[in-house]
DNA sequence: AGAGGTGGTG
DNA sequence: CATGCACCACCTCT
């Protein structure tokens, strides 16, 4: 593609006056289409400082110096970036909507983000998001030297020329790349997609501002309960396994030693098999517990602390921001093939439910004044499933609300489904459950057997008999992998694909990774308009909090679940709101099942 | 630094 | 022929 501008002497401007920035914002102005970057010290809105703010044309970048300019006093500047008539290109927008707001005042709209639309094209071919460099040498073909960035970081004194020359590329790229990946977002039916990505990545982006509060204090309560309760099962296993190792008990200066690191697979692998004789294949809990022994279920005690406090502890309270209290997970909206959100730093999409011990979810609160409003969708896959494989009887089943596990069971065994199924027949209903679960998963007749502990025969009766009560599911799952192998790729009724590499089919492993592809073909439509129904809620729900006035906003969400934080004598009002715009969201792709989402308001995260 | 094992979530 | 999807954090070991 014929570039705009040399890549070696791109053109720029470095605003650092009143006057200079009127000039470059009525060029600006002019543009329907206009890229934004932004340099900072750091990653975190709240504790770095941003250094500059470029916005450019296809051939000329501004480089506007935040520190020379406090860009909170030129509403010119607002409007430019705020106002809808313009399309605003980005790489990775969520990123500078939470500087820009946080440190300049402003937000922005109408939105292309060249990442998100990047993460689109090539879903379920790449393990993570593209960098500019990366799109940079696809599109642009030319090399972009991200050497420089690191220079920004935690930077004082004068802008360099290097620096600014870096900046202002980063603009000028953005117009090929937008160019060349529209027309294929357009070849390939994802313009819908990438919209949606693009309106919900500003209500991400709000989320994380928004950020999250905990209650530090009994958090760490708990943790140091959690520790005691540790420290005593590691103690009785160290008792336990002494008499198996020659190493003495005790140092010269009388402290006691360890025989073994507990943690250590090796080392458990070593003492379980070698020395105790067990002959385990792994040291999983799912093998563990199959074991009597003393050691082993010391072992299993201790793991059960170690886990809560490794994962859940003193690193997860090290994130709180010191600037707003609050944690700020980073959400990733393509952090997976199928369109679902990831979460990390930390990752709040994997907080313990409550226990009695480790009651994590309860000591998530909100602000004083403010309560929690927290919906999920009810069995939205299985819902989605019986929508989009079209069979009537279980579509029957959930419109008229019955417990469909029960009811499965019911068809499966030819047992009269009543109110009471429930209670009455226990085990058809928990043979019928995995089975609905398993199949969005592509499970097979063995794996079902392994999970239900029967024979392989006996998990291939199960499965005959659940597809011959819903007949069009088997058809409907048969396709999907049919579909996706011939095809290449498969989609949700939004049209979000995930693209499937074809094996080599000299790979020894051929039918291992053909058949892992038809599984997660049955999957992503599955999950993928789950993923659909989520973003389409988060862009429902940030416009009905701007029309309400809501004082609150969107705190969290865990894949079928969203969590507001609002103001006491909203909250009421909002919950309806909130569900309703869940389940209007779902409804865009469900329409032949009913949607159900019951709002939780509370002074704690629980549903 | 990266891989493998383990285990937390939907 | 192999046999349930999607993630991330922490630990050990190389």
């Amino acid at each position: 593609m014929q570039l705009k501008f040399d890549p070696d002497n791109p053109n720029f401007e470095y605003i650092k006056t009143p006057e200079a920035l009127n000039k470059a914002l009525e060029a600006l102005e002019k543009e329907t289409v206009i890229g934004i970057d932004v340099e900072a010290t750091g990653l975190d809105p709240y504790t770095s400082k941003l250094l500059l703010v470029q916005i450019g044309k296809e051939d000329i970048s501004y480089i506007f110096d935040a520190r020379k300019l406090d860009l909170k006093e030129y509403p010119r500047f607002k409007e430019l970036i705020e106002s809808s008539k313009r399309i605003k290109l980005l790489h990775n927008a969520k990123f500078d909507y939470k500087f820009l707001k946080v440190q300049t005042g402003s937000s922005l709209t109408n939105v292309y983000d060249t990442m998100l639309a990047g993460a689109v094209l090539t879903a379920g071919l790449v393990g993570k998001n593209p960098s500019l460099k990366e799109l940079t040498t696809q599109y642009c073909n030319f090399d972009m030297d991200k050497g420089i960035r690191k220079t920004f970081q935690d930077h004082i004194g004068p802008i360099t020329q290097a620096q600014l020359k870096y900046s202002g590329l980063d603009t000028l790229a953005l117009f090929p790349i937008f160019t060349q990946q529209l027309h294929e977002l357009k070849k390939e039916n994802l313009v819908k997609v990438a919209k949606l990505e693009f309106s919900s990545t500003l209500v991400v982006a709000e989320m994380e501002l928004r950020g999250i509060f905990i209650d530090i204090e009994r958090w760490e309560n708990v943790i140091e309960d959690l520790e005691d309760k540790r420290s005593k099962h590691a103690e009785k296993f160290q008792d336990l396994i002494r008499p198996y190792y020659s190493r003495r008990s005790h140092d010269l200066f009388g402290n006691s030693v360890d025989a073994m690191n507990i943690n250590s697979q090796v080392q458990l692998m070593e003492l379980l098999n070698d020395k105790i004789g067990l002959n385990l294949p792994n040291t999983n809990e799912g093998i563990l517990k199959t074991v009597d022994h003393p050691v082993v279920n010391t072992l299993r005690d201790y793991r059960k602390y170690e886990k809560l406090i490794s994962a859940f502890g003193q690193a997860l309270l090290d994130k709180v921001n010191p600037v707003t209290g609050r944690l700020h997970p980073d959400f990733n909206q393509m952090g997976t093939a199928t369109g679902r959100f990831s979460c990390k730093d930390p990752n709040l999409q994997q907080i313990p439910r409550n226990s009695k011990e480790a009651p994590f979810r309860e000591l998530f609160k909100p602000a004083p004044g403010y309560k929690l409003v927290t919906a999920d969708y009810s069995s939205f896959e299985m819902r989605i499933l019986a929508d989009l494989s079209g069979d009537e009887k279980m579509i029957k089943a959930l419109k008229e609300g019955l417990d469909i596990h029960s009811y499965t069971a019911s068809l499966m065994f030819d047992v009269p489904y009543s109110e009471d199924f429930r209670e009455d027949h226990p085990d058809l209903r928990q043979i019928a459950k995995p089975i609905g679960f398993g199949l969005m998963y592509g499970m097979s007749p063995m794996g079902l057997a392994a999970q239900l502990g029967v024979s392989v025969d006996k998990g291939e009766e199960y499965m005959e008999l659940y597809f011959k009560s819903y007949p069009s599911v088997r058809d409907f799952l048969n396709n999907l992998s049919e579909n996706a192998v011939k095809r290449g790729w498969s989609t949700t009724p939004l049209g979000r694909k995930r693209w499937y590499k074809r094996p080599d089919p000299t790979d020894p492993d051929y039918r291992r990774r053909m058949s892992g592809i038809k599984r997660q073909a049955k999957n992503h439509p599955i999950q993928g308009t789950n993923a659909d129904a989520i973003k389409f809620a988060f862009v429902f729900i940030q416009k009905r909090i701007q029309e309400e006035g809501l004082d609150g906003g969107i705190t969290h969400t865990v894949h079928d679940e969203i969590v507001c934080e609002v103001r006491e004598d909203q909250a009421e009002e909002w919950a309806e709101i909130q569900s309703a715009e869940m389940v209007r969201a779902a409804e865009l792709f469900i329409k032949k099942v009913p949607i159900k989402s019951e709002p939780f308001i509370g002074d704690v995260w629980e549903h």
